[in-house]
DNA sequence: TAAAGTTTAGAACAAGTGTTCTTTTTAAAG
DNA sequence: CTTTAAAAAGAACACTTGTTCTAAACTTTA
């Protein structure tokens, strides 16, 4: 999934606000007057893409087939266990069987589900002291996580360190045989080590910074 | 409204199941053949009736023109409308009356509600840039802003420095006759200012930083 | 039983609608 | 500048689909 261009977010918006409007999903030649295209055809290449990006479905033949995979209806709270904190120099909490109970009286964070995306192993850690700020997460920060032994190239993860024995919240690149752990912060250096030092524990998939 | 016949509760249900899986209403042929009608006048007469009876709204003339009027109720999930973007050296985005419509095109971020606990006026911005690091605030991150014009000390604001004609989000400090800025990055130095060079655009409630 | 109202059938029309084709314009890459 | 790709425009085709018309079957009421 990649960024949308102008218009295609525009015939998103339009089709999310149609809908919630008359219950319908919209024609191809209503987005055409409401996006103000000149050709029904240039709706149907735009929603072309955004059927191949993933933003919609459609179903073909069908007349209003425009089906938003980013649904409301879908949507709903998830309980999402906070079953610790990270800290520099120690191991962050690893999820238990237990964790997942949500009874277990463990303190819950209830998170939009298109937040967790219906991700299994999903827990929130809450961050302690400032040795995360290279990866601009700040103290009293929620992460979230999901419980992972490998990531892909430039995912954020929590990667234990052995021989410096601290956790560290990078982005994960494998190149060349060796490890490069970049910071989110682009004016920070990244840092570099061997595959068998390091111990994926996690991957980040949010950050919550609660202010007020 | 009076009690339904079973044949037109079934059509309710058939409807409500029928958008749910596809994110579309059926059309007149397909409650016929789902509902095990042998004509399409049928149908036709039996929506006549629920949409006399209120259960439903039919819009004439439109194919799948038809409304459910029981649509399923909110959570407490809370809409927040996306109305812009913030970046460095422009001020941001000011909700018009009309952000607040959520129909009216504007991206929706639906959060839980215990991150808005009520407040009115919430609306959400896209960082877009480096130049809110100091804030650890990075590209791409979500805003949540209340619409206020005065803060309380202490409390992490969208500032509008009038003189060097940019934006940034700092906690405020009022003393002795003078502002202090601090940025959320405890390594930053404060910035000082006149009272007259700020001006206070929204408090800063939340951040939303979505990795994967 | 007769009459009136309700529901069901079948077919067909006309407008709505997704799709495709070709051409033109604009933007990006080499 | 040349080449290539992306985006837009316009028209046309064929299927979809709401609607209507007429008639029959069923149910209710008197």
């Amino acid at each position: 999934m990649k960024g949308l261009s102008a218009k295609q977010q525009r015939i998103i918006d339009f089709v999310r606000g149609f809908i919630l409007d008359n219950g319908y999903p919209p024609t191809v030649r209503d987005i055409q007057s409401g996006c103000g295209f000149s050709s029904t055809s240039v709706v149907d290449y735009h929603l072309k893409v955004l059927a191949r990006e993933g933003y919609i479905r459609r179903h073909p033949e069908v007349s209003r087939g425009i089906e938003l995979l980013t649904r409301p209806s879908a949507s709903s709270l998830v309980p999402v266990p906070i079953i610790g904190s990270i800290a520099a120099g120690e191991p962050i909490p690893v999820p238990t069987p237990d964790s997942w109970d949500i009874a277990a009286g463990a303190e819950i964070l209830e998170v939009s589900a298109d937040l967790t995306r219906g991700r299994e192993g999903v827990y929130a850690l809450r961050v302690k002291g400032w040795s995360m700020v290279d990866a601009l997460i700040n103290d009293g920060d929620l992460v979230l996580m999901q419980y992972v032994n490998v990531v892909e190239n430039g995912e954020m993860a929590a990667v234990w360190l052995k021989a410096e024995k601290e956790v560290t919240l990078k982005k994960v690149y494998l190149e060349s045989g060796r490890i490069r752990l970049q910071p989110a912060n682009r004016q920070m250096r990244p840092i570099y080590t061997e595959p068998d030092n390091i111990e994926i524990q996690g991957r980040v998939i949010a950050v919550i910074r609660r202010l007020v």
